[in-house]
DNA sequence: ACCATAATATATAGCCCCGATATATCGTAT
DNA sequence: ATACGATATATCGGGGCTATATATTATGGT
């Protein structure tokens, strides 16, 4: 899926600058199932722009870049309805932890133990974000949420069961270090 | 995490070829958490030789190009050890269904219950496969598909438990299409 | 009171990587 | 008889992430 479909989407929530779909991606509320970046975003708003598939309205600040706020057009509705209606690819898992552990015999035990304390903490934070609404949530947004902390959830309490399987390949700690 | 990180790890479970190290990314113990193509693979292979990671000993085929199989040197193994040991990104997750599904209110209820049908079906295969062990699995491997047993496990019986929530969302039929 | 950092805001260059395609042959299924 | 899938390497094009540049205000620490 092109960025260009992730910003019409983002659209739909109301008009919006990069930055703030930006935002979106990084923190709000895609960030748990999507990513995308200033480098591809801009870009993306302009060629949208040049297809009229939303409109640019900049707006004057003092002393500061002007602000462009982009609205999604009629023809940019109906173009991301027909993107919506295509195949749509496998949900992709890509974890550089899991990578790192396939080597547990390669490493000391006190890094797998530091690795999987990390792991633990960063998603137990994403648990605690997942566990409230937002205040204006519509339903689509409420059901990826509970997703995410349904996941999110399975793969806290694996880790906390089964770290052990894990930690015992390790290299012992060797006395003199 | 870069590709050439990826296929010195590929190669600590043995000798292999750019073929078969895509095989190990596309069906083999890593499709579950990791991602890597031909366009990557063969160059940083050509790269790693050059650096001295990994040797490649052609062996002749007839009427076939040749097998190029790469070894693992000493001197790629550390780099590995080295590379592992360096601060490790989030997991990620990305989900077009999820992106897709928050627009549910813009799609007919019929498309919404064929997606949902469709990404029961492919998780519910994924299970299947990371149910059973390997022949020759590590542990390490072993523990990767234990994880991932989890965490779609967890997917599907989210899905199936909530899936009227969304569906309830989506377009109402129309009588006369 | 002062300094550093984060937030607001847009933009681009460089590099990496995915997807598609080209080439060539063999085994198998139809 | 022929079409397809597996084996095997390789590259091009285009898309996108990372890092960086620029400019100002607000916030927080010391």
């Amino acid at each position: 899926m092109q960025v260009t479909t992730l910003c019409l989407g983002a659209l739909v929530f109301g008009d919006a600058t990069g930055y703030e779909i930006n935002k979106m991606f990084e923190d709000g509320p895609f960030s748990h199932f999507l990513d995308a970046s200033y480098g591809s975003i801009y870009p993306a708003l302009t060629r949208l722009t040049e297809e009229g598939l939303v409109t640019c309205k900049a707006e004057a600040q003092e002393k500061r870049p002007d602000k462009k706020i982009y609205s999604l057009t009629d023809k940019g509705c109906l173009k991301l309805r027909d993107a919506l209606q295509q195949p749509i690819a496998d949900d992709k898992y890509r974890s550089e932890f899991l990578f790192t552990l396939l080597f547990a015999h390669l490493l000391p035990r006190s890094r797998v133990r530091l690795m999987v304390d990390q792991r633990l903490a960063t998603m137990k934070e994403k648990l605690s974000e997942l566990a409230k609404p937002g205040t204006n949530d519509t339903p689509g947004m409420d059901f990826a949420r509970q997703y995410g902390y349904a996941v999110y959830s399975a793969s806290v309490d694996f880790l906390e069961n089964n770290r052990h399987l894990i930690e015992e390949i390790a290299t012992e700690e060797e006395a003199h270090v």
